[in-house]
DNA sequence: TTTAAAATTGCAACCGATTGCATTAATATG
DNA sequence: CATATTAATGCAATCGGTTGCAATTTTAAA
């Protein structure tokens, strides 16, 4: 278990009476190196089992071939899919990926941005935490250049690049779809509405109220943290409301899930009594009884478009702030909590 | 947006005609600093927006605080708890973290140990993907000296530390509590006998039949990757059997969840006609109906424990190779879906 | 006041790879 | 065979902190 000492250009330099730039050019394919000098410093690197020092290199190549990432959460199916596709993409890039987890909190978040930064990577993608209030911690970003990616969670009149859906247009679609079913009391649990995704799919819900000449009422908004805890506590909320509500549009899968355990368990029947609409479609929605009509939120595909977005600006293919919003589709998929008979 | 230049503890260095020495030792509290010049130094770094260069730093430290972190999947909320265990400890300890995602190939899993390698970590954790059959991809490693730390998927004869739960114990309650409950035909869905986890909850289960006096059938051992298809394709066979088995001890409450759901669509009643137990105490096991009874595996305590112990190392505090296995309780948690009237 | 001890600070050599420019060797052209 | 090109290689500076040791300044003891 003894420390071998690791072994360097200067070494293999040496061994071959050769110059260190040689081996290092020949070590990156540098074209003016003979071919089979480069042979003879390739095998002989093997055979060594030298490896590079990353940061004599970084040091001296000013970047870092390295993208951080700033995820609210990772407790959900669509943030995991987000993670894979970023790092689908990154790596066939060759880029590595530092990730740091704000766990909602706008302070660790502003500490995985300068940490971040320090760490120098050439690019950030990020999603804001639930009580981010402004971008003051991406400011060193700007200021030196470096490029910045949102998605999901964004602020939605910023300037920098972002990626979302049509949140507006999901939550008019869910809404919709609930009062074609039949439903006229219909409660609309979300989250924080200073977010941008829970304050459009609010205005979506509004919108479809609007057009049906359905009347909003304030008392049938329920702000949670989409928690188990917070969602039994709504749905306590809603039992007691008179009269009981026939619908509900939550913008979470997961809270779905426990709020209609919960109706279930108090005997109400889905769809019959109460029709639900979730958002996500996270895989709980098909194994759950009655199945979850949701909507589908790509999280891979944004994943992707995230990552190759930040990447081509990287490499000077595309300037990033002519994409600036980037829209990706979203869809109904209408499943058993929400079909009824008597529809509209 | 153009890039300004970072700024050095030479730039600091020349503004208070100090020494670049003086200015490291400052940003460092080494304490043979005077208080009012680090005071000095501190505040100009402040408003001049000083930040460290890592690479300069790592490469004349030889070391570089960062922690690699390879994972086989993400997917499950197992994973997530240990990942949000392992970041609360490196964290607090001020180490970086890495994440390397092996998506259950070996080859997959080799290149990331080798690209930690080369970026130098000063520790790795890891748990194995589904068909690696050696450990030389970390050879690097024990010849270098670096800690390594397995969890969760372990060569259990392999040397090295190690943090794992009694799978044999666990797989053993489980199908006891089945027989308990009055199960005689108890099938097991699980995956590669080649993965410790697995092999080892396979022979507690069969402990479990043979203190029982129940003959282990081959026929009831189904080895499946636990996804939702091969699941579904699992419980087509069980459907098939005859006679029909009574009981299922499925290695992952997922798989549990589609088995249970596809086996309810073909009218099949559970407990009542099938008593079923998961494992990993996923949320989805209280979400479904009935609730999944399954063993409890903690995650966060496994990703705290395992992160402690190399820390600790890393600080020569403790050494690995003192500790080499630690087990974590784990316990079966009986829910609705195994729970019948007529017991043994 | 002189001298010894302690507290601060600076000097300069690293750490290892990269790269502009100069130099040398190899090949081609007249 | 001399000269012009082209191909290979080497020199040496550079990236920005860190740290052993020497030098200087300050404080304490005699």
């Amino acid at each position: 278990m003894k420390a071998e000492k690791d072994i360097t250009i200067y070494d293999l330099a040496h061994e071959l009476n050769v110059s260190a730039a040689t081996v290092s050019r020949a070590l990156n394919h540098h074209p003016t190196i003979n071919k089979n000098t480069r042979k003879k410093i390739i095998e002989l690197a093997q055979k060594r089992g030298y490896r590079s020092n990353t940061f004599a290199s970084n040091l001296r190549k000013q970047h870092t071939n390295t993208i951080g990432l700033i995820l609210h959460e990772l407790n959900s199916e669509f943030m995991v899919s987000v993670l894979s596709g970023i790092e689908k993409v990154t790596t066939e890039a060759n880029y590595d990926l530092i990730i740091g987890h704000s766990s909602e909190s706008s302070k660790r978040e502003a500490a995985n941005a300068l940490n971040f930064f320090n760490k120098r990577v050439d690019g950030l993608i990020a999603s804001l935490a639930f009580d981010t209030q402004n971008l003051d911690h991406f400011a060193p970003y700007k200021k030196r250049g470096i490029p910045v990616v949102f998605f999901d969670r964004v602020f939605e009149e910023a300037e920098g690049a972002k990626v979302i859906i049509n949140n507006r247009k999901a939550g008019f679609e869910a809404t919709r779809h609930l009062i074609m079913e039949g439903c006229t009391k219909i409660v609309h649990v979300t989250a924080s509405l200073q977010r941008n995704v829970y304050n459009e799919r609010f205005k979506g819900y509004q919108d479809a109220l609007a057009a049906h000449h359905l009347q909003f009422l304030e008392k049938n908004l329920l702000i949670t943290n989409l928690s188990e805890k917070d969602s039994i506590a709504a749905t306590k909320k809603i039992l007691a409301m008179k009269p009981m509500p026939d619908g509900i549009f939550i913008t979470n899968d997961f809270s779905a899930a426990v709020i209609m355990r919960t109706l279930q368990d108090e005997g109400i029947r889905i769809p019959e009594d109460m029709a639900i609409v979730g958002f996500n479609n996270d895989t709980i929605s098909t194994l759950i009884q009655p199945t979850l009509t949701t909507i589908n939120y790509p999280g891979a595909e944004i994943g992707e478009i995230v990552a190759q977005n930040l990447i081509q600006h990287l490499q000077g293919k595309s300037d990033l702030s002519l994409t600036n919003t980037i829209i990706i589709n979203s869809a109904l998929i209408i499943r058993a909590s929400s079909s009824r008979k008597n529809k509209l």
